[in-house]
RNA sequence: UCCGUGGUAGCUCAGCGGUAGAGCAGUUCGCUGUUAACGAAUUGGUCGUAGGUUCGAUCCCUACCCACGGAG
């Protein structure tokens, strides 16, 4: 089976929303869905059964910049690609590195985020100069130079060379190479970055075609462009147009958002990308964001901040984002999940906290599962409400719970 | 019984004449295409007890109590 898409349902309530089906070489995606995230290879602390029984996820993304330096894409290669690698049997997508752009780069050392408030935006100025940190990564128009965050060795990665990479990790759908640029870049640099981003989405393309199927799995992959433009409205409708107008197999919304109108840009983009292709938006995954993504004609999401914030000990609950190492939970005899089908169900808080307090590896594995089904359940649930032609409802009476105050 | 060393935050310890600090633990917050089992903030102490010297003692002196080591 190769690669297709097909729309299943057009919302009743929502002109943008939809229902479809991302065929893969690999098996289905049902959309709206929630892509899992496993960076090196693996979902940190979790086996692929727990990832498949217990959270349900329907496919893994990984990322090229960090299976590129470990254990290097000739080694995921040998194994027949990175899904064989870490014996995942479904679908599969890999970031193109674009991502370390950024946060390689202009993020860090200073605590930038991709998704600013726009008070924090109208500070910029004061926020950029702080920057007594090495970059990392350094951009031109050809590419982007990278220091090896293990031992800072030199890397030279440009739209081919990435391409060729994921090529060898073998994902069912990937990216092209892009530039994610900073909430706080001012409007002349996002211009120059889509620019960038558009002439190497080209890149990318030609490169992919002249590569043809996968070395690693036989397999033809889909490419999908990515959108940028930051958090303006220009930018982001002529990337849109520029890249709607490239012959991908779907497209990535990347980027930074203002966190108050996130929705809004993707808004934006949405009602100029060809109807007929899957959007993903990247590395979202908050779900009052997802839900207002999908009312805007997002198909698939995927984000660290599941498996992240659980690690650090924040649970996911429909009442709201708990953090179970609070004092309170000690001796909180409540399952960690009320639904008795959720694995989380058997466990207390009690004990999850316990598991934390004493710093034992199952805190995580336990937190992760949990927050992922969460995640993933909603999107599954919002799906249904699509078909229902309940998602409104749906929408509006979950934000009004979680949020609560 | 004698000699020695030491008793400072819950723990391990630093400080040494001007009424105290760190790390960890505790408490709370933050993480949005993973440089993240991470980062940030913050609550804890009449410095073993009782005297003495001194303008002033956690610090110097004496006694006592406790712990550890050595001798017997």
């Amino acid at each position: 089976m190769s690669f297709s898409f097909e729309i299943t349902k057009k919302s009743s309530e929502a002109p943008l929303a939809r229902v479809g089906i991302i065929h893969t070489p690999h098996g289905d995606i049902h959309t709206p869905a929630f892509i899992t995230v496993g960076t090196k290879a693996t979902v940190k602390s979790l086996t692929v059964e727990d990832v498949s029984n217990y959270v349900g996820a329907q496919a893994v993304l990984a990322n090229t910049y960090h299976l590129y330096l470990k254990p290097g894409d000739d080694l995921v290669l040998k194994h027949g690609g990175f899904a064989k690698m870490m014996g995942w049997s479904g679908p599969t997508f890999t970031d193109s590195g674009g991502f370390q752009v950024f946060s390689l780069g202009q993020a860090i050392g200073h605590g930038v985020s991709k998704i600013a408030t726009s008070e924090e935006i109208s500070k910029r100025e004061t926020k950029e100069e702080t920057s007594n940190h090495e970059k990392l990564a350094v951009i031109d128009d050809d590419g982007v130079t990278f220091k090896s965050i293990h031992d800072g060795s030199v890397h030279r990665f440009t739209p081919e060379r990435s391409m060729q990479i994921q090529h060898n990790l073998g994902a069912d759908i990937f990216f092209a190479f892009d530039e994610c640029t900073s909430p706080l870049a001012p409007i002349e640099y996002q211009k120059e970055a889509i620019a960038r981003t558009h002439a190497w989405a080209k890149r990318s393309l030609d490169e992919h075609k002249k590569l043809g199927v996968s070395v690693a799995t036989g397999k033809q992959q889909a490419l999908f462009g990515v959108v940028q433009g930051g958090a303006y409205e220009g930018l982001r409708k002529e990337s849109a147009t520029v890249l709607g107008g490239m012959d991908f197999d779907g497209y990535g919304i990347g980027g930074s958002f203002t966190k108050e109108d996130m929705a809004t840009a993707v808004k934006w983009v949405n009602e100029i990308l060809p109807e007929n292709k899957p959007r993903h938006l990247l590395g979202i995954g908050e779900p009052m964001d997802m839900l207002l993504a999908i009312e805007n004609g997002v198909d698939t999401f995927d984000c660290v901040s599941p498996t992240r914030i659980a690690r650090n000990g924040a649970l996911y609950t429909y009442d709201g984002r708990i953090n179970i190492n609070n004092n309170q939970y000690k001796n909180d005899m409540s399952p960690i999940s009320d639904d008795e089908s959720w694995y989380t169900h058997k466990y207390t808080k009690a004990y999850l906290s316990h598991l934390f307090h004493s710093d034992e590896m199952l805190a995580a594995t336990l937190a992760s599962i949990h927050n992922l089904k969460f995640i993933t359940q909603l999107v599954d649930d919002a799906r249904q409400a699509l078909v229902d032609d309940k998602f409104m409802e749906f929408k509006n009476s979950f934000i009004k719970r979680y949020y609560k105050k």
